[in-house]
DNA sequence: TATTGTTATACTCTATAACTATA
DNA sequence: TATAGTTATAGAGTATAACAATA
């Protein structure tokens, strides 16, 4: 018993033989599957996952390693400890993820002038203009991903899912 | 590049000297995250996690273990391979998921008549006791995930997620 | 003493492929 | 030939703990 989580992990890459996740196969009974908001959100987040894998399997890019790009491009000189906070993974995590980034060659390392110990996170200049392009492509794939729902209902939807996360946070 | 997935992985053991997941970290620009859904249900996704295992704690169940068990417990003689499908994981995955259920008591193998290549997956006495148990404890955790938003916001929300899930697998 | 980034280690989950025994 | 369950293997992600350098 050990190696306890604090978070779900999260890799990707596409898929294969198995045909996609179908969240209600036909027969089955869910039993009370089928009334958790958990569950809900569970399948909801493997149907999401897949279009995300799908629409960015080009440019090799995970969800954490967008979420990672997006946040050191939008607060200049985080810290690596920081943006270990931010995305709820362990700073050893987050050392593995920058060293993919910057084997990429999309994020740079560089010495913090303050704090000798620190460094800053920024983005070349091959990151931040291959970030254009990628997040072209996730919002093209979050927008499959929500084409069921009228303009209305996605705003309702985020602002749901918005309000049970910061519930959980200050608990 | 190998070990393809179709979904994220799942596990889940209780935090530790990590606090809790904060959603939304003060002072950090989140960008275009902030409106994305799949952003939004990844955060959601992890707080409900979170509280899953801290409900569930005593049990040593994880999400993936009780899913199996209400499918098994409402779905009578499941094939291993049908099981695979429901949760979407590989059979491989199923096999060591109900050989732990297995190893817990909960769950066992029969042969099936009709098929002798198939088995046919039971609850076992204890572990359908147990499963009422569980799955109380279940219920608290999701009241507590949900407890930020009114019954109708509840139903609501559970509805929206069920369309942007089930526009994927048809897709 | 505490913190930053790092490394080493272990654990869990998942997938692929091959195997057997049936069909 | 194809399918059901199994096993073996590998890969990705995470966590813990310890470390050196610095605060």
């Amino acid at each position: 018993m050990s190696a306890r989580r604090t978070s779900p992990p999260e890799v990707y890459l596409p898929p294969s033989e198995d045909i996609p996740f179908n969240p209600r196969v036909p027969g089955i009974d869910y039993g009370v599957l089928d009334r958790l908001l958990g569950y809900a959100v569970r399948r909801a987040q493997i149907v999401q996952y897949e279009l995300f894998i799908a629409g960015l399997a080009r440019w090799n890019i995970t969800p954490p390693r967008f979420s990672a790009m997006v946040i050191i491009s939008r607060n200049p000189d985080l810290k690596l400890t920081e943006l270990a906070d931010v995305l709820g993974i362990a700073r050893s995590g987050a050392v593995a993820l920058i060293n993919s980034l910057e084997g990429m060659g999309y994020v740079r390392r560089v010495p913090c002038p303050t704090d000798k110990r620190a460094l800053g996170l920024q983005l070349t200049d091959q990151g931040r203009a291959d970030l254009q392009a990628i997040t072209e492509a996730v919002d093209e794939s979050d927008r499959r991903g929500a084409q069921a729902l009228t303009e209305a209902e996605q705003a309702q939807l985020l602002a749901l899912l918005a309000k049970i996360a910061g519930s959980g946070a200050s608990a």
